[in-house]
Parts: C-alpha cells; sequence; structure tokens
DNA sequence: TTAATATGCAACCTGGAGGTTGCGTAACAA
DNA sequence: TTGTTACGCAACCTCCAGGTTGCATATTAA
C-alpha cells in the first residue's frame, strides 16, 4: 500500500474515538438520556437519583463535555448542562461509511464469484 | 418518576454500552477500518503496518469480538477475524433515537414559547 | 447575618486497559 | 525431519478511569 489509503473510513482526520469512548459507558449513557430529552440540568439534579457522588456525576460530566456531547453554562450557583447533538451527527456519519464499505466489499465478493 | 420511565432512550434493555467502548480507541478503529472494506484478516496481518505487537493487536480484537463486532474462526494455523455490520447496526439506532428525542424536546420548547 | 445549597479543587484508592516479553505448541514448507 | 510461521497463554508493568472523602467558596433563602 504506497499510495495514500483513499478509503473514506481510513481518510478521515479528526477521529471519533473520543466521542465513541465518552458513550461507552452507562452511567454517561443515561446522563445523555436524560440530558437530550428536555431542558438543561444542573449537576445536583443529575446526581438525584443516581446512586453515584455529586463528584462522580460531575467527572462524567466532564468527559462527555470533553467530546463536545454535552455543553456547560454556570447560572448562579448552579452550572447547567445542555446536550449538543452535533457529535453524535459525526457518529452516525461514521458509522454509515463503515457500513457502506462493508457493502461495497460484499457486492464487490459476489460479482466476482458469479462473474 | 414513580412511574416507569416509558422513553424508548432509556427504555432499552442490553445496552450499547460496550459496543461504544469498543469504538472509543484509535487502535481498533483502524482494525474495524481494515477489516469492513474486505476479506478476513489472521492477526500476523492485521499486525503487519502496525507499530504495535501481535499480542497487543490480538488483544484488541479480542474486545472488538467480545462486542460482536467482530468475529474469529480458525483455519490451519492461523485465526481469521471478520467483520459483522449488526452491532453497527444498532449502535446507529440508539443514536438516531437520542437525536429523535432531542428534535422532539426542542420542538415542544418552540410550540410552548410561540403559544 | 446566618444557614443551607450548589459547586470546585485536590488527595487518595483500586481495578482494569493497553502494552510488553517469554515460552510452548500446532501447522506448513523445504 | 527440520525450520519457520502463526498463535495461545501467562506474568508483569504502568497509567489512568471511576469513585470517594474532605475542605473551601460563592449564591440564595430566612
Amino acid at each position: 500500500m504506497s499510495r495514500e489509503d483513499r478509503r473514506p473510513v481510513t481518510r478521515k482526520r479528526h477521529t471519533n474515538a473520543p466521542g465513541f469512548a465518552a458513550l461507552g459507558d452507562e452511567t454517561r449513557l443515561s446522563l445523555v438520556a436524560k440530558l437530550c430529552s428536555g431542558q438543561p440540568c444542573s449537576i445536583s439534579q443529575l446526581t438525584h437519583g443516581s446512586r453515584l457522588t455529586r463528584q462522580a456525576i460531575t467527572k462524567h460530566l466532564r468527559v462527555l463535555e470533553s467530546a463536545g456531547i454535552v455543553h456547560c453554562r454556570r447560572t448562579g450557583r448552579e452550572s447547567r448542562f445542555e446536550f449538543d447533538p452535533e457529535p453524535m451527527v459525526e457518529m452516525k456519519r461514521y458509522l454509515n461509511l463503515v457500513s457502506e464499505q462493508w457493502d461495497q466489499a460484499l457486492s464487490r465478493l459476489k460479482s466476482f464469484v458469479e462473474r
């Protein structure tokens, strides 16, 4: 493979690994579930109902924030976290690329066999 | 929230966390990129070109296998890994659910404000 | 002014992720 | 038969993700 690899799945700069990693945790998935379905929430609100400490929740929120899945905005004494759909759009795009790549590989194989 | 939560994003059993976690790593993403675009590959083949050890690659492949993203089949002295698109379909479905949830929340908010 | 609430920061602990090396063994090629 | 190739297994190492506790500080409520 001396030539540059032109497959879209490989060519991608700005990898989605951090995004996927951010979603690779139960606690964070449930945080996303809460945040994506309504108003922004404060840390205490998000902690309520969870068995974890406020600090633990905070750390998870920071991870989601680093991945851009969530944004923080301080108002008064509380910091409210709000969902941002953009990174997930990008991740879906990536998954679609992989699927297409696979489908194309299958159809190439099929036409080769039938020949 | 005494009643059962009926939102689809929350209701999901069989969580996708392991799947997302499996894709949350550069090395594994590149393995997926290779495997989704052609024939199944042996461990040595996948190790070639990587700076990592065969054992390291093997561990990553096992992680992908645990998530069902890849299947292993031993033939002769080599074990060939093959891509399986199914888990990614499920992950896309999940991401779509989250997006829809968010869109609905936005439109509810909008109609509330306009009222 | 005083109490209660909502966070931030830092130290600390523990288990497991990601890597490596070494060694044994099955399968192929010469 | 003898190397060589492709793996599996296990021990070991390092570092960081997840969690906790303790303490300080800014806001809000009474």
